[in-house]
RNA sequence: GCCUGAGUGGCGGAAUUGGUAGACGCGCUGGAUUCAAAAUCCAGUUCACGCAAGUGAGUGCGGGUUCGAUUCCCGCCUCAGGUACCA
């Protein structure tokens, strides 16, 4: 009987649907593990052949353990909340809710027919109420809490308020923006609203006006890694910095526990790296100086205060509070001008030309260890939001007030002498201290300590460490997503709704345009905002990092109404012991998850500081894009279109413009000679009608409305196009619909051939050429139970070669596993397949536990051949077959025979034979003469079951 | 600029601890089958020279350590990803 994939694929889906074969319970006597993968967002245009690359290794790995003996948890759902279904809403009237649905509806066919084991009655959807009640919840929670310094964790804020009632804040050690220090006395005399304003400096969830990145083509406020090189990331519009109240977590106090705990996960180099830069952790002094002839000091952060003696100037930020102050008449008009100047400037112009610009206030700070008056001048180049938003300038030693005061002649002093460190570069914290009075001849690290000492001595500062790591924005000027649970009163006092009150609900409407000056739509529901008597609600909604941050809890208890989890149910499942995804999620999602998770531990929540053990970044699958060459001025009025051949020949680059095309029409798409003929430009011209009386020229002719004028006497054209490797995605029409590969190959097939694509964490082409290798293997294998067109398998005992063949393919197909190397493994199979067929093997004893195998990676075929060979219930339960070593055992080792390392022979010997015996014989072997002729043997290696190597000369 | 990876046949890639470089698959070449084609099967396929046996070269480049280096060390080049007036 033929191997009919499609037929056998959907009556084992349907069975295992029918059967609930992969629900999991809570219960079990097995030892647990947790298989995640990052949820996607159901984006209208569906799956493409990327997106199931982590799902597949995530799922071979968790039917792995499954058939070990673990109790798996392994479950999906939707990231559904989010700016593209709003967008798609302002464009076409279709409300939010519906268009998810509809995605989720066909994510949900497409993840089913690639037959993953999903535990699908664990489905969590973000914009779900029942789920996004506890979004809130925890949102609340962190209202209600403040970071305390001293006992290192996420305490009630209750506990804060009773702490001020007894000794003020003299004793609290907090994350918090309070500076001042008040008493009980004072605590007790402020009014409602100022008690407020003061606990909103310490609570984790707080409300402050702060600069936001405002995009006003999306009429929204963008988080700090939505924004890239200074355009939203999502539709490449400009950002600017607005002044707003937002509402923020405080993510700085978790900092040295983000930055402390990364050693204890096991997660790639890379990605922790990036964790690292993000949270961005530098030693350094904050200092006061003093502003000449005032009382005003002036506060500065500094990462060498080694080098003070070679502070020459000092730098605010152009928005720094004291520049109003200190700017003198002389130079007021020349500073206003400056900082209007500033103002023009967007965040995308900064970024794109670095200019040195700046201007002296007229005002002068004195250097307090060498006491001479230094210039203050404003530079764009100092930033409010980093360290306290002023520096001390030293060009000597620092590349970017060195090409400040060469620009504005300021005066460079050399106080550390690199002289023995060559090569060093100034950022480098090395050399020995010149110019420096008693840290003289000191060397940096040294000095630095030095230094820091003598700063707290004389009472102008503390050692720091400051985080490159804001807070994070949390409101969004949107619709879709979770409102917050907050209600402000008359006096415009935040107020989070009780659990009782939540989940608080999205309100409908029919109206997504942003509000006026930056507002959300839910601002013009007046009736929802004023729904409780005497408040009124906030209007802002969360971003779409909420909903992600805690998802991975839920799967644990995903129906509980009572909690976001059961505390039975999260201390079973602990925490995620594989968690498969892509690395776009770096910093915000993985960092976010990473400061709930451990709020949540901190109240006792959940058992583990770590939601992800291990990580894994799968590759991304990308696409071939297709251009073809226009010229950029239009001949006759019309567009002009190029073959690749004439513009490389005629070297024209720079007078065409490349336009992408569906790679359906391309004929061998990807490859150098991938070219359109005139049937394409046919289907080219009805996808683009603008194009209808276009030019296409070639080598061999010129096509136009419809007719093809040769010139050599050529019947049909190449027109060549320019192929390219990049994401795929709709815009560059280069997406491939895994439902068509499917439909061809079938889910197995597919699967085991994006396995075979490469390294999982590697990125590569998608590139359907070599998938008929894995069909073969199919084929292949399922003919290994047939013959005659009929299932045959026989009881015989296997011989030692088969077993042999069996056993080296399940040894490297278990360590290959444990080791993620998933391409191995599906050539391991190959293998053994091809071996078996040169044997004629169709024995039980062999073929049985090779079908269990498999069936992580090709879990239809192995469930068919399994229930043919009428195993024992589903073939997703059947034990995982263990490899045994003496199956693999040699009586003899062919081992190479090398002179002075290079291989010149081979030659058999013993598996029992001695060093010294293989040595003796190896030195007597026949043809050997040939290469020792008239040369000594000086030595002779022999590594038992690897090689001999015979040193002459 | 800095950080993290990577660089191996015509292509995707393998070589896990320093020990036969190129597993497995695609493609290509030749053959069988066929009226023919597709499909299938068999053989070959790193490059250079050679009819062949064979010889030489070979894992981005240049050095080094070693009996032996794709693997370790030093210096460079290229590509990918991340990140940046962060004091």
């Amino acid at each position: 009987m033929d191997y009919t994939p499609r037929d056998i694929e959907q009556k084992w889906q349907k069975y295992w649907e029918e059967n609930d074969t992969y629900k999991v319970s809570n219960q079990s006597d097995k030892p647990k593990y947790y298989v995640l993968d990052m949820f996607p967002y159901p984006s209208g245009a569906g799956l493409h052949v990327g997106h199931p690359l982590g799902y597949i290794a995530s799922d071979i790995f968790a039917r792995y353990k499954r058939q070990q003996g673990f109790n798996v948890l392994h479950p999906m759902g939707y990231d559904a909340f989010g700016l593209p279904a709003e967008e798609y809403a302002l464009q076409t009237g279709i409300h939010p809710a519906v268009s998810t649905d509809t995605n989720i509806k066909r994510y949900n066919e497409q993840l089913r027919s690639l037959g993953f084991s999903f535990d699908w009655s664990r489905e969590v959807r973000t914009c779900d109420p029942k789920y996004y009640k506890w979004t809130q919840w925890i949102f609340a929670e962190l209202f209600h809490h403040y970071y305390d310094q001293a006992a290192n964790k996420a305490l009630p804020i209750a506990d804060l308020v009773k702490t001020f009632e007894k000794e003020g804040n003299t004793k609290v050690k907090a994350a918090t923006t309070q500076e001042e220090i008040f008493d009980a006395a004072a605590w007790s005399s402020m009014s409602k609203s100022e008690k407020e304003e003061t606990l909103m400096r310490y609570r984790l969830a707080y409300r402050e006006v702060g600069y936001v990145n405002w995009c006003e083509a999306l009429g929204t406020v963008l988080a700090n890694d939505q924004v890239k090189d200074g355009i939203s990331e999502r539709g490449g519009h400009p950002v600017v910095q607005k002044a707003m109240p937002q509402w923020n977590l405080r993510t700085t106090a978790y900092a040295e526990r983000l930055l402390g705990d990364l050693e204890t996960i096991d997660w790639s180099s890379s990605l922790k790296t990036i964790q690292r830069n993000w949270i961005g952790r530098s030693e350094g002094a904050q200092m006061f100086f003093d502003v000449a002839d005032s009382d005003t000091k002036i506060e500065i952060y500094t990462t060498r205060p080694d080098t003070i003696f070679g502070a020459t100037y000092m730098v605010l930020a152009p928005e720094h509070e004291l520049v109003e102050q200190l700017t003198t008449e002389g130079q007021r008009a020349a500073i206003d001008k400056y900082l209007s100047y500033v103002k023009s400037r967007s965040e995308l112009e900064r970024m794109a030309d670095k200019q040195v610009t700046g201007e002296f206030t007229g005002a002068y700070a004195v250097n307090p260890f060498t006491n001479t008056k230094i210039p203050i001048w404003v530079a764009e180049y100092v930033l409010i939001g980093y360290g306290t938003g002023a520096i001390m300038a030293v060009p000597s030693d620092d590349e970017r007030d060195k090409t400040f005061a060469e620009k504005f002649g300021l005066d460079i002093i050399d106080v550390v002498d690199k002289s023995d460190y060559p090569g060093a570069t100034l950022s480098d914290k090395l050399g020995k201290m010149i110019n420096s009075d008693f840290i003289n001849g000191m060397e940096v690290p040294e000095a630095i300590a030095e230094v820091n000492k003598r700063v707290e001595q004389m009472g102008i500062g503390t050692a720091k460490v400051n985080y490159k790591l804001r807070d994070a924005g949390f409101s969004r000027q949107r619709y879709w997503g979770e409102p917050f649970p907050i209600v402000y009163d008359a006096d415009g006092t935040a107020e989070m709704l009780p659990l009782q009150e939540l989940p608080l609900e999205l309100p409908d409407t029919e109206d997504f345009k942003p509000g006026q000056g930056g507002q959300s739509p839910l601002s013009r529901l007046t009736d929802w905002v004023n729904s409780k008597s005497g408040y009124t609600r906030e209007t802002d909604t969360m971003p779409a990092v909420a909903g992600s941050s805690w998802y991975f809890l839920r799967y644990m208890d995903p129906h509980n109404d009572e909690a976001f989890a059961g505390q039975d149910a999260v201390n079973y499942w602990q925490d995620v012991d594989l968690y498969v995804g892509g690395s776009e999620h770096a910093v915000a999602h993985l960092m976010y998850s990473r400061f709930w998770h451990k709020f949540l531990y901190d109240k006792g929540l959940v058992p583990t500081q770590e939601p992800f053990k291990k990580l894994i970044n799968q590759g991304m699958i990308q696409g071939v894009i297709e251009f073809i060459y226009m010229k950029k001025e239009k001949t006759n009025g019309q567009a002009h279109f190029m073959c690749a051949g004439l513009v490389q020949r005629d070297d024209l680059f720079d007078e065409v413009a490349r336009i992408p095309v569906h790679i359906d029409y391309v004929i061998d798409y990807g490859s150098e000679k991938s070219f359109i003929n005139i049937k394409s430009i046919k289907q080219f011209i009805a996808w683009r009608p603008e194009y209808e009386n276009a030019i296409f020229e070639c080598s061999k002719g010129t096509y136009q409305n419809g007719i093809f004028t040769s010139k050599k006497d050529a019947t049909g054209t190449h027109l060549i196009t320019h192929s390219e490797v990049g994401k795929m995605s709709k815009s560059k029409y280069n997406v491939v619909n895994p439902d068509s590969v499917i439909e061809q190959y079938g889910t197995d097939c597919f699967r085991m051939y994006e396995m075979f694509l490469g390294p999982i964490e590697a990125s590569k082409p998608w590139d359907v050429q070599g998938i008929s290798g894995v069909s073969k293997f199919l084929r292949n294998f399922w003919n290994l139970f047939y013959q005659n067109e009929k299932f045959t398998i026989t009881e015989d005992e296997a011989t030692k070669d088969e077993l042999k063949v069996l056993h080296t393919c399940l040894k490297k197909v278990t360590e290959d596993i444990e080791r993620f190397s998933f391409n191995t493994c599906v050539s391991a199979f190959m293998v053994a397949t091809n071996e078996l067929r040169k044997l004629k093997c169709n024995k039980r004893a062999i073929l049985e536990p090779l079908a269990i195998a498999l069936a992580p990676f090709a879990p239809h075929i192995s469930e068919e051949l399994w229930s043919k060979m009428e195993g024992e219930g589903s073939v997703v339960m059947a034990q995982f077959p263990a490899f045994d070593e003496s199956h693999l055992a040699e009586d003899s080792i062919t081992y190479p025979i090398c002179i002075n390392g290079k291989k010149r022979m081979e030659a058999a010997f013993s598996a029992t034979a001695s060093k010294d015996d293989i040595e003796k014989i190896a030195l007597e072997l026949d043809g050997l003469e040939k290469w020792i002729d008239g040369k000594t043997v000086r030595k002779v290696i022999v590594v038992p079951k690897r090689m001999v190597n015979i040193v002459v000369g």
